[in-house]
DNA sequence: CTGTTAGCGCATTCAG
DNA sequence: CTGAATGCGCTAACAG
């Protein structure tokens, strides 16, 4: 007993449960009880403890403890592509939300672009020992989890190669609303806007088609949009052209928010240089904020994206507890049409182009 | 390419340096060289420690790793309101970027509304022992920050209690510039919309009426409105009120993305019931998608939100490296006005009138 | 009830 | 150059 207090651990060196225990003169094991609920502990010894806890700032050290074998680690682990896409941000909020009523923090894995930066960045969260992954997969092959030895929540969409539990909005129904609410309004020919293909399109696609199967009306392949890439700018440009076209279609159906945006951009050139010959309807799938409060408001596709964030972070916790030892699930929220006035307009509404 | 996760491998437990030595037929001291960039070990025998890793799909587990004292953890805390909101959206992406190319993650804390949700939310990440702390600080006192023994940066705003680094962007000059532009339009009546009283908006009414004072213009401090919220709905409903006044003021300056919502949002409903008597001009704080699109687009007073995190992050990791240890630095980052429209209104515009 | 002990996976001494 | 030994802070199992 050389010294009286540990001179290195004064300031920079947060107290750990041995100083605790020698300051309440107890034993180690004695503090680590009172730290975990205080069970079989005298009340009297359980409050020096305390009162020793109060007096160093002790807090318990997540890292150490999460180093034993068994005890799971209390982060789960969120990988998705852009929070600056609202889309993606409600998810991560709502999952934020629930991880935390649970007391669990949510590790976000850095994502570039490139495909193998998805893998990296799973790989990087899986050696921090999160408790679980929620992913937003991207395209590549995710069998590379299977042994991953983490319970594995897919968001938004499935991936290939493995065989987990996801979450996702009904995109084939859709889909199917959007062509059946602008074929109901007497439309043949609409345009789909497909940002790359990724699963969710697919299906949006597939509705779009089985809609016009069932109305009996033919789609127009040349209206089926590939875009080369999921932007405004892309979509921009693709409806310039589309609508530039003798046989222009009526009306337009945006497969994702940034989309939407970018269709209504187009529009909103093509107009001011008198170059619409006819206003096309639109409808966008999911919904975003001021879609309300543009000229013509933006009917939309839309689903509760929270509640996809909050199923996705419930379930997985279940998972990581051994609570839910089912078999993969499904979950398929509803999507419902949002009538705001683009995607009322009548085939053959007056543009502006100037005869000739 | 070999499979990260052998799926034969046993199921729940990852395997260890140890299981990789003993692979290897080597000691575990030669694997941990290896693993942490091979110097000082024979090229033969790393080849066989490499072998061994690859077949064993060793990864090496940072929990642990962190765990030796020095070693500071690779992962950073966030700590940030509303993901939704996309001015936050931005520094979450943008510091996650640069934290990702150190090599560091993101643990994101939950936080609620509440002021303690706030401190609790930190302490958890302290307690997770994360290599530092990017705060965009609520109003409560921050002084318990001081022992934390872990480097601090604040985003946004300065905390109280605490002298540490601080990135922010120029809200007085914002606000001073906001309040020029509508003065040289020959605005005399501007009202001021804050969201409730973060040093943010405290600044940017500095500068608002610095820049009165500069013109020689009086502020009517009963066109100073203090909003019980920071929502859209509570802008809306003070802008319905102040217009209906019968000294309406000509121009409306709204110091926060959500307020200008609002502001326009109660503009269009007093426009659509014919009870708009002047079109006011509208300036905005933040920039936010689709301002360009709205009817009347909206002219704001922007910067570079995205530095905003990335120098947050870099600063911080050179805080956590050791690197860096001047005094606490103070980084502002300058706002710039984004002439759009609503901003241009000369006093007197007529109200009621379809937007042209 | 309470103190002591043995690791968790790894980096780092220290010997050889 | 390499293997063995020593904790990091904590929990769990085992004595007293």
């Amino acid at each position: 007993m050389s010294e009286t207090f540990p001179s290195k651990a004064a300031e920079h060196a947060r107290p750990t449960m041995i100083d605790v225990a020698r300051r309440a003169g107890v034993g180690l094991g004695t503090v680590s009880r009172v730290v975990n609920g205080g069970h079989g502990v005298r009340d009297e010894t359980a409050q020096r403890v305390r009162a020793a806890i109060d007096e160093l700032g002790f807090q318990r050290n997540e890292v150490a403890r999460a180093l034993r074998p068994g005890k799971k680690s209390t982060s789960l682990a969120l990988v998705l592509g852009d929070l600056t896409n609202p889309f993606y941000a409600s998810i991560a909020k709502a999952s934020l939300e629930v991880a935390g009523q649970s007391g669990y923090a949510v590790v976000l894995g850095s994502v570039d672009e490139d495909p193998e930066g998805e893998k990296r960045a799973i790989q990087e969260l899986v050696s921090r020992q999160v408790a679980g992954l929620m992913i937003v997969p991207d395209q590549g092959d995710h069998a590379f989890l299977e042994g991953a030895g983490v319970p594995v929540v897919f968001v938004d969409r499935p991936a290939t190669g493995i065989d987990a539990d996801i979450v996702m909005v009904d995109n084939e129904g859709g889909g199917r609303i959007a062509a059946e609410h602008l074929l109901a309004q007497g439309h043949q020919r609409i345009a789909i806007l497909l940002a790359p293909s990724y699963y969710t399109i697919g299906r949006r696609l597939r509705g779009f088609r089985r809609a016009h199967r069932a109305a009996g009306v033919d789609v127009d392949e040349s209206l089926v949009v590939q875009l080369p890439e999921g932007t405004a700018e892309a979509a921009e440009k693709a409806t310039r052209e589309v609508m530039l076209r003798a046989d222009a279609p009526t009306a337009i159906f945006a497969s994702t928010n940034f989309l939407a945006e970018g269709v209504l951009r187009a529009l909103g050139v093509l107009r001011s240089l008198g170059e619409l010959s006819q206003e096309p309807a639109v409808v966008g799938f999911d919904d975003f904020r001021l879609a309300d409060m543009l000229p013509t408001p933006v009917t939309v596709v839309a689903s509760d994206i929270a509640e996809l964030g909050r199923s996705a972070a419930r379930l997985l916790l279940d998972r990581a507890s051994g609570t839910d030892t089912r078999p993969p699930q499904r979950i398929v929220l509803p999507c419902a049409l949002i009538e705001r006035g683009s995607g009322e307009r009548p085939p053959g509404s007056a543009g502006n182009r100037t005869a000739g």
